[in-house]
This record gives C-alpha cells, sequence and structure tokens, in this order.
DNA sequence: TTGCATTTCAAACGTGTGTATGAAACTATC
DNA sequence: GATAGTTTCATACACACGTTTGAAATGCAA
C-alpha cells in the first residue's frame, strides 16, 4: 500500500466506534479488533490514545470548519459580500445536521464523531475546542453584515441558540422521534435545518418588543 | 445522627463531584475522600456504583418533574385550566435553567447533576430515562391546551426547541460567554429564560409560512 | 455488663486498561 | 541476496478501578 493502511484503518475504525458508542465505552482493544490490527499499533503509530483522539478531533474539525466557511463565502459571494441571515446560519448548521442526520448512507461518521466530542469534552479535546470560538466569530461578524445596526448582543444569542437548537437536534434525535411517536420527521434533513435556519433568523430579526399575538413578552417569572 | 449521616455525606459529595467534572472524571475513591468515609461504604449502602447512581438521578429526576409539574399546575389554575404557552414553556424550562445558572449561592449541585446526567447518558442512567418521555407529554398535552388546532409536529418541534435552547445554554454557558466576551449577560436568569421561552413560543404561535421582514422561508439549501 | 446487630475500617482481590518490550516479519536499497 | 530500516506481533507490565473480605468499632436493648 502506497498511503499507510494500518494507520487509517486504526483512524477509520476508532471514528466510527466513537461516533456509535462514545469515548467512555469504547477501549484501544475495541478499535484494533475492528480495524483487524495489532495492540500495538496505536502506540506505534500515535504514541496514545490522547494523541489519536486528538488527530482524529484536529482533522474534523478544520474539516467542519472549512466547509462551513465555503458554504458562507459562496453565499456571501452571491450576495455581492453580503449573504441573507438565513444563508449565514444554514452554512453554520448544515453541514454538521446533514451529516448526522437523514438515511444511513448519508451519515457520516466524522460528522457523528464531532458531536461525540462535543458532547464528552475529554481532556485532549478540551484544550484544542478553544479555537472554535474564533471560527464562531466569523459566522457572528457575517451576522452583523447581514444585519446592520443590530446589537452585538442579539447577534450571539442568535448564534448560540441556532447552534443549540442543531446540536441538540442531531445529538437527542431519538428523543423527539419517541416524543412525537414519528410525527416529526428527522429524515427530512433540509426540513430540519430549514425549521433551526428559519426560528433562529425570526430570533435576529423579529422586532425587539417580539409582537407574538398573544401574551408580551413579560419578565421575571416566580 | 438520626439521619444516616454516612449513606447522605456520599450522596451529597458523589452529586457535587459528578456535578463538576461528569462521571467519567469521578472515581469511588474520589468520592470517599470528599466525603470523608471509608471506601467500601458505597458498597455497604448502595450495592454498587451504578446503584448510587441510580439513586441519585432516580431522586433528582423526581424532584424536577415534581418542580415542573407544580409550576404548571400553578400556570394553569391560574387561567381556569388553561395556560398561555410562555407559562407553559416557563414551567418547563425554568427549573432547570433557574438551578443552573445566576449567582454561585444560588446554584444547586441538584440541578447541574441533571445536566450531566442527560449529558453522559451512562448506562445506569439511560434505562431509567424512558419515563421523562411520559413526563414531557404532559407539557405537549397543556401546549396543545394552550394552542388548540396547532398540528402536533409544530407542538412538538417547540417543546423540543425550548429544552435545547435551555439545555443547551447551562451545559455551555462558558462558549457563549466567551464568544461574547461577557456581552450576553448569563448571571440573569430569567432573562436568558425570557430570551428561551419567548423564541419558543415564537415558534409556535407564528404563523406558518413565517413573516419575517424579509428572505421568505426557502426549502432545500444547497 | 453482656450479647447481638449494625456500621466502619484497612487491606486485598480480580479485572480491564493504556502502554512498553523485544523479537519476528516485512520492505527497500545496494 | 545481504543489510538496514520499518512495521507487525505476542506478550507482559504497571496501574487504577470497582468490589470483596474479615476483623474492629460502635450502637443499643436487656
Amino acid at each position: 500500500m502506497s498511503t499507510d493502511s494500518t494507520r487509517t484503518a486504526i483512524l477509520r475504525a476508532a471514528e466510527r466506534l466513537y461516533a456509535e458508542r462514545g469515548f467512555g465505552d469504547v477501549t484501544l482493544r475495541d478499535i484494533v479488533a475492528a480495524a483487524e490490527v495489532n495492540l500495538a499499533a496505536v502506540n506505534y503509530h500515535f504514541g496514545s490514545k490522547d494523541e489519536l483522539i486528538t488527530e482524529l478531533f484536529v482533522t474534523r474539525s478544520i474539516a467542519t470548519n472549512r466547509e462551513r466557511l465555503n458554504e458562507l463565502k459562496a453565499a456571501e459571494a452571491a450576495g455581492g459580500g453580503r449573504a441573507p441571515v438565513e444563508d449565514v446560519l444554514r452554512a453554520l448548521v448544515g453541514p454538521t445536521v446533514r451529516g448526522c442526520l437523514g438515511p444511513d448512507s448519508q451519515r457520516s461518521d466524522a460528522a457523528r464523531f464531532m458531536i461525540r466530542a462535543s458532547i464528552e469534552a475529554i481532556p485532549p479535546i478540551r484544550k484544542i475546542k478553544n479555537r472554535e470560538i474564533d471560527h464562531l466569530r466569523k459566522f457572528a461578524a457575517a451576522l452583523r453584515r447581514a444585519l446592520p445596526g443590530k446589537a452585538d448582543e442579539e447577534i450571539f444569542w442568535g448564534l448560540h441558540f441556532a447552534l443549540a437548537m442543531a446540536h441538540q437536534t442531531v445529538r437527542d434525535s431519538e428523543r423527539l422521534l419517541r416524543l412525537s411517536d414519528g410525527v416529526c420527521d428527522l429524515d427530512d434533513v433540509d426540513g430540519v435545518i430549514d425549521r433551526v435556519v428559519n426560528l433562529a433568523a425570526l430570533a435576529l430579526t423579529a422586532t425587539k418588543p417580539a409582537a407574538a399575538d398573544k401574551a408580551p413578552a413579560r419578565r421575571g417569572g416566580r
């Protein structure tokens, strides 16, 4: 093999197992069994378990960020340097949702691995995760361009809620599925993305006093 | 002590440590050290580590659900059997948010423990967690009463998004804090709850075609 | 006090984990 | 085909974990 097949076999097996079962439940022995390689190969090729996880996370993190930024740039280029709020949000949450929901064939271990990483926040990952902030700032900036005059506070909350809804939907899709008894269609990936994007956009574009049809926003319950 | 002080010392120490550091990073030896009791006391009083966690989770789960239902019933009683959407949602997300955010003195290990439990989904917890669905159905029913004629699908999505936003906000408040450089005030607990509740209510009450001021909801990105 | 049940304690056990070792197998260059 | 460098392999190590054990300490009724 011209490519180091043992190395990549370990990476693929680890990514798949971690995506399926989480970090806590997967041992090196599980990984090497799935990859059909020797136990010592992990330490030979990666140095340690933590370095294996770190390499996986860094690689996927870069890929995800690039994918998001590509969509953002495409959207902004189409709009002459400014994209509608919806498109900015879609670029932010689309890649992850698309990789985690939908038919099995379309789901990616990579996206589900990243969700696991964001959930369990294992030490080797926690250190790197700080860079995500800088990445998100680029989307905050794009939202500012889309909403001139909007207060920063609102921008950040909108961004946060968009991520929260997308993230939680892919993370615990089972609960929504069971709660709704199948009424909520999580295989309609674009539909899910639209729900998240539209609601977050609503948060960002709605006029301040929130003119809902009834029950004006009241503060300080109980 | 009339109350079994060793037992409760273990429970308190375990709850605090699990809340602070998660299940993966806390060993029985950590717990008994914090509780200042002997290692064997855990197995003597609880049988096993899993049973200790189960007892913690069951106790807190019941308490949380009761707190939520109390608020819901109070709200519905005040409205003659029907509460406004906002109040239903507030009863759902309020207890958790209030227990996890705000000044240290007001934060509770119990609420943060429950968040950890919902994040890490350890085997002993996973089995019990199914009951949460039944609990949430009561809130879905209350939302149906508040929004007669609304499609069930929308009810469930609204409920889901409300939980998603609240949950993610308390779970990763640090990220929002750093992203916004302190602009978003997470110590204003009622303010946070209002944001979540109002946005979720907007999702539930907004007319279907989502008449935002610009960029009509479009389907099928990329 | 005596006797018995409950609780605490130090110490050890068995198991599963990540990691290290040193020899064997393989690959490529001369 | 011999040699040096790389990769694989079976095996073992060291350690931390949850759990068990049996004796000591404590509480409490008669």
